[in-house]
DNA sequence: CTGAAAGCGCTTACAG
DNA sequence: CTGAAAGCGCTTACAG
């Protein structure tokens, strides 16, 4: 079907070589083009087949020079191999639409040379606005300089509270992850979490324990357990609890990671999950999730809608209607069998 | 120390702004910023004060119509969420060099009407090229109509012969795996992959045989155990191998989640991992890898490698230098302790 | 209904 | 060394 030869790319077709094709001028041929009102039928026909046979795909540089719009806009990340950024990025090419609007990725690398490069770039290209992710909420500073286009803040929100930034709520996801113990029953819950330097981990453990105190509870052990997100510290902070308050009967965990290692170390002990011990990990994550034994009920954070909003957000401050400050979105249970109801 | 407040963005300055102000003609403040010889010192210092002091960024758009050239390049794929597009996509932004060149990312979610939306955005954008990356090793067809730029295709290679493509040698991966086995003293080697109509499960396989050959071996149970790209998977063979062929003393799995079910499996069978079998993965993932008990030892398809040498070869192109055909690119062993020497 | 002309922001010969 | 003019590809009033 297709006879395209990649071999001999040709040169791109210009509205003159359509208007010349169908023997009009380049002003008629872009009315034509462009559904204007005002165009003859029969001529309108004649310029679109001469557009069709040429391929003519109109010069998006020229169009935006005219309308002060490019239909582009800038993704900043510093986080491309990380888990946060793809999913915002995601749910934000969504909220554009294919091909209304296109996305410049720029991956910082954490380095703030390379940011001010990239933002210098997308600025000469005009684009009409720029999203900022970043992998922690922990408030960043705002970009630097003179940003003429409007900023949305995405996961990661700006320290200006007259930026926008749109985050996921952790404090709630934190309420969420006990709620849904709760309701399986559990009431002797121990929180093992990750790095304490992180507003992420202190956030899922105050929501934690005003969940818990809200039900006359507190957490086994009387605090959180800090310490790494990786399994390795699920492992062993697992088998500490379990020595020391053997009655626990839950662990919420402050990553899947975190959780897979807690999961490892029950079944070691000996301890059958979800029967005796119900586990709930955080940010579901696919590979560890379904892998797990047994499959693992995770917090997932909604990234993809935080994306999506952000999109939304910097498309209305790009209209002149403006929000601004910290909006947070609610995360949500995920469940599968290591949670069951009354297990 | 910054002073911005982007709440107020201002509109961006033009060269005609910045003439007015340093008082020359836009010709002669367009020879200063563009470092042209035929410049007055004295001038040439008013003009640059004149673009700080208005943070002047020459407007692309018109640079490109131009030049013809816009100094940006498509990225395609279908697999954002996927673990090959990142790391392709990080090397091509590397070679690409933070600002000089700007990556439009385009995520098609396996849908064709989706791809043909962003192929038509882009091109009426006047990107100098494309990049097409896939997940999977298996050709793919070209993309479809005329495409008046150079398209290279990374990781997943084009049927067409005369397209350019980079894609990993998995042929030469399985027998870098089954080499690394032999030079820690392994002889009865299973090889435990996935889903085997995937064209890098079979070329894994082809090399490890060869390699096995070369040393006048062959795979424990004459042949490669294929099932799917899970930790489930990796468990139940690893299981059924070692009941079969009690003598086993290593595993070159397909991918790291296999290895880790491996591991898993061994570890409950009482076989120490790497004293009395080695273990060796594939994709080098680093949340797989690291939490691994004992840390896993993984082939690398050097993806950014991939990314990066497909921009080189996507420049060439756009400077009429072609290239084509499928270039192979080496993976790379990465040493953990789950193999170790004469174990 | 159709087309000549101006202009978006820039660069590049070409005169002065 | 400096500047007026043409032109990249398009759209939009404005005449005809």
């Amino acid at each position: 079907m297709s006879t395209s030869s990649s071999a001999s790319p040709s040169r791109a077709a210009t509205l003159t070589d359509v208007a010349r094709l169908a023997g009009v001028s380049i002003a008629t041929a872009s009315k034509a083009i462009n559904g204007r009102a005002q165009v003859r039928a029969e001529t309108r026909q004649r310029v679109l087949e001469a557009a069709e046979q040429l391929s003519f795909a109109p010069n998006a540089l020229a169009k935006s020079l005219l309308q002060g719009r490019t239909g582009t806009v800038g993704l900043l990340t510093s986080d491309l191999e990380g888990r946060f950024s793809i999913p915002v990025l995601m749910g934000a090419e969504d909220a554009f639409g294919a091909g209304r609007v296109s996305v410049f990725l720029c991956d910082a690398r954490g380095d703030a040379i390379r940011e001010q490069h990239h933002i210098r770039a997308l600025l000469s290209r005009r684009v009409d606005g720029l999203i900022v992710v970043g992998s922690r909420t922990d408030p960043r500073p705002p970009l630097e300089g003179d940003i003429p286009v409007p900023v949305v803040y995405a996961y990661a929100p700006s320290e200006d509270p007259r930026d926008i930034s749109i985050t996921a709520d952790n404090v709630e996801a934190g309420r969420l992850a006990i709620d849904h113990l709760l309701s399986c029953g559990r009431t002797r819950i121990a929180h093992v979490s990750g790095d304490v330097t992180y507003k992420a981990a202190k956030d899922r453990a105050r929501g934690a324990a005003d969940a818990l105190a809200d039900a006359g509870l507190e957490l086994v052990g009387g605090r959180t357990f800090f310490g790494s997100w990786s399994e390795g510290w699920g492992r062993g902070a697992a088998r500490m609890v379990v020595e020391r308050h053997p009655d626990v009967d839950a662990f919420f965990c402050g990553s899947d990671q975190i959780a897979r290692g807690v999961l490892d170390a029950l079944r070691e002990l000996g301890r059958d999950v979800p029967t005796d011990v119900s586990v709930i990990g955080f940010d579901n994550w696919a590979v560890l999730t379904t892998n797990a034994r047994p499959q693992l009920t995770s917090i997932d954070m909604n990234l993809e809608q935080v994306g999506r909003v952000a999109a939304k957000r910097l498309f209305a401050a790009i209209e002149g209607t403006a929000s601004s400050g910290i909006e947070e979105l609610p995360c949500r249970v995920v469940t599968r069998e290591s949670t069951v109801p009354n297990g």
